[in-house]
RNA sequence: GCCGAUGUAGCUCAGUUGGCCAGAGCAGCUGAUUUGUAAUCAGCUGGUCGGGGGUUCGAAUCCCUCCAUCGGCUCCA
């Protein structure tokens, strides 16, 4: 007999031997039905796999992560067959489950897949999960795995064949086709009630572009058709919230061919909201002890051969500024960091000097390949809401606790709750795409560690990530169809004070090295806003929105009235516009509810006689009668609360 | 940069196997209407069919090329 613990902490005894699939038939048929896989002491196996020792254990149906995730995987393997049926001759590389869906990378040969053959493959996916397909393990020695994949002529397997350790190698059998698979999967295929292939794209095989470009197939499943369609259906409005699509029609910012691409161009409206935005960041920095700077936009090729930009990157950047006479070369300024340890220069430092700390909204360029812009989220040229703080050793981990707590009231402050907080270390394999001393890389990582320790932050340690001059906390956040962008970053460098000579003198009359922090709670400007769009789906917080309120005067003979209202809201520094057309209310009301105003101000003669305001909530509908200053006060109110909540 | 897709009026989209002046709705302009909580009516304006080249008697439609955008990959100071 051995013992199994269950979730909720029972215990339970059971024959050596047993299967997940008869305990969870033990504790409710229900629950057997709906069973995929079993974690048994940590590790997720199939639900038909004997159990031989004490274990703890969990059930996972569709409704668990790790369920998910055996679900999507078997489908993997079908839609394997699917195409190895359909494309015969295709070699495969691989084919993970992932956050949403799964996909498999496949050499299709000859053959170009494009997504009217999806149709096809759904059709006959179908056909064979209904078939009930089993899967079957078989144990292979290295030396039969290798020889099953080089009669099969598929070198993408034997390439990761021989990577694998002899004895650990496991195929998985189902219906026609056979793959090297660590497992887990479904007891059988017919669970699988719904499918849809939802992009192909091109994807370097083992992730190196030197290598060659596989066709990747992403598709997703689902227990119930219903669930497909309701998946589906939240595709698309989570497309609807798109920062682009919003982004145009909202009138915040464009994009123009002649300009150049990856160069956002921001419209009035867009403009004051960004501008909005970075008053307030201005603000909370002033109480932090921050001091705005201004520097140009470009620098001398000296500048950044001194802070390892131009060794790191000059061959992948904007080419270089020439003066037309002297010759001297200047490049477009990439980021702001040289430029701010160039003011820490101006003058000699004492240590009663420091923190000090230099903000800027500086406006950076960078080139980025073409393929790799995004709307506002991956562009050329952009506005870091930058600052650095020069600080003594002792100082370095308040200072960088200090800028943690300003990133987390900021992200408070525009309610982005779901965001993740990730360490990026540098690859202690890879060391020559970094600079500077382990020592110093190894003071940066564990102060960041710490801070971030103290903090509470629950971290994710991603190894070569880092910047090439230091260790980084980042704030990432996702957009409206689940891909993650980071905002705010912190780091520590020991770096560039070295490189630029930094100094401070010290108690003890002898000059010391400061440290640097490199810190943007936004991180961009562009991101910020184009995440903040997909956060609200444009519905801003009242301080930030464009026009707070439109004024949409009934009749002809109230277009004095609604002057008169608009100075006076205008007065208390309300934003609101006249909707003076020769429309229908019900028109006015309608385009007002498409711009997102928030408060529509129906004006008509009962208004004008009281001195009153009919109001309207954008989405809500009326909200009734009141006086203009009771209006006014109401916004000004909400927005000081918004502000306030800490 | 790579793989695949897309590009028709300011916006959203039609445009059959290449064939008469390239269409619609919204927006805009003009006029009528003066309106009470999500679209008043009528008329009009507006397009080098992404750019360039080619095939053809004839190209928005077929081919080549460049550009931009979209989905990914790679990259991201």
């Amino acid at each position: 007999m051995i013992n199994i613990t269950l979730p909720d902490g029972t215990v339970k005894e059971y024959e050596k031997g047993i299967s997940g699939y008869e305990i969870a038939r033990s504790i409710s048929e229900g629950l057997a039905r709906n069973a995929i896989s079993i974690v048994a002491n940590g590790q997720t196996v199939e639900l038909m796999r004997p159990i031989n020792e004490d274990a703890k254990i969990k059930i996972c149906t569709w409704n668990d992560p790790e369920g998910k995730a055996t679900f999507w995987h078997s489908s993997a393997h079908l839609m394997a067959e699917t195409i190895e049926i359909l494309f015969p001759g295709a070699k495969f590389g691989i084919g993970p489950d992932i956050e949403n869906g799964f996909y498999y990378d496949i050499d299709f040969m000859d053959y170009t897949v494009t997504p009217e053959d999806f149709p096809r493959i759904e059709k006959k996916f179908m056909e064979l999960a209904a078939e009930k397909q089993t899967f079957t393990r078989i144990d292979k020695t290295k030396a039969e795995a290798l020889e099953y994949f080089t009669t099969k002529g598929d070198e993408y397997k034997q390439e990761l064949i021989s990577d694998l350790t002899d004895g650990t190698i496991t195929f998985y059998q189902s219906g026609v086709f056979t793959d090297l698979c660590r497992g887990p999967h479904l007891a059988d295929t017919s669970i699988i009630k719904a499918f849809k292939v939802l992009s192909i794209a091109g994807a370097y095989w083992r992730g190196d572009e030197k290598r060659k470009q596989l066709t990747r197939l992403y598709g997703i499943t689902f227990p119930k058709r219903k669930e497909l369609d309701e998946y589906l259906v939240l595709l698309e409005e989570a497309k609807k919230r798109d920062h682009r699509k919003l982004g145009k029609e909202l009138e915040l910012f464009m994009f123009s061919q002649r300009v150049g691409s990856g160069l956002p161009i921001w419209l009035p409206k867009g403009a004051a909201l960004r501008e909005r935005l970075e008053n307030f960041l201005k603000k909370v920095q002033k109480d932090y002890g921050y001091e705005q700077v201004i520097t140009p936009h470009i620098g001398n090729v000296e500048l950044y051969k001194t802070s390892g930009h131009y060794q790191k990157y000059g061959e992948d950047s904007f080419r270089p500024i020439t003066t037309p006479v002297e010759g001297e070369e200047f490049f477009l300024k990439p980021m702001n960091c040289p430029h701010h340890c160039e003011i820490y220069n101006s003058k000699p430092r004492s240590y009663k000097d420091l923190p000090i700390r230099l903000a800027e909204f500086g406006t950076v360029y960078r080139y980025e390949q073409s393929g790799e812009l995004h709307g506002l989220t991956r562009v050329r040229g952009f506005t870091q809401d930058d600052a650095h703080l020069f600080v003594r050793p002792d100082q370095l981990l308040e200072e960088f606790e200090k800028v943690i707590d300003i990133v987390l009231y900021i992200f408070k402050t525009l309610k982005f709750e779901n965001f993740t907080t990730q360490i990026s270390l540098r690859d202690p394999n890879n060391k020559e795409k970094y600079i500077g001393s382990d020592e110093n890389w190894d003071k940066a990582e564990k102060a960041i560690m710490q801070a971030a320790e103290e903090k509470g932050l629950t971290t994710v340690v991603e190894i070569g990530e880092a910047a090439f001059y230091g260790p980084k906390l980042d704030f990432m956040v996702k957009d409206a169809i689940g891909r993650k962008w980071q905002l705010g970053t912190i780091q520590v460098d020991y770096n560039l004070p070295e490189r630029f000579e930094l100094e401070y003198t010290g108690s003890d009359n002898q000059k010391h090295r400061p440290i640097m922090i490199h810190r943007a709670p936004f991180g961009s400007m562009e991101r910020f806003v184009a995440v903040l769009i997909e956060h609200t789906a444009g519905n801003f917080p009242l301080w930030l929105t464009p026009e707070q309120a439109i004024i949409l005067p009934i009749g002809e003979n109230q277009s004095e009235y609604a002057e008169k209202v608009r100075k006076q809201l205008s007065l208390q520094d309300i934003r609101c516009s006249i909707d003076n057309r020769n429309e229908k209310i019900g028109k006015k009301i309608r385009d007002a509810e498409i711009k997102k105003v928030p408060f529509m101000l129906i004006l008509g003669e009962n208004e004008e006689i009281d001195n009153t305001v009919s109001i309207r909530k954008h989405t809500e509908g009326d909200k009734g009668i009141m006086k203009i200053d009771t209006f006014a006060k109401l916004i000004n109110d909400e927005i000081a609360s918004l502000l306030s909540e800490n």
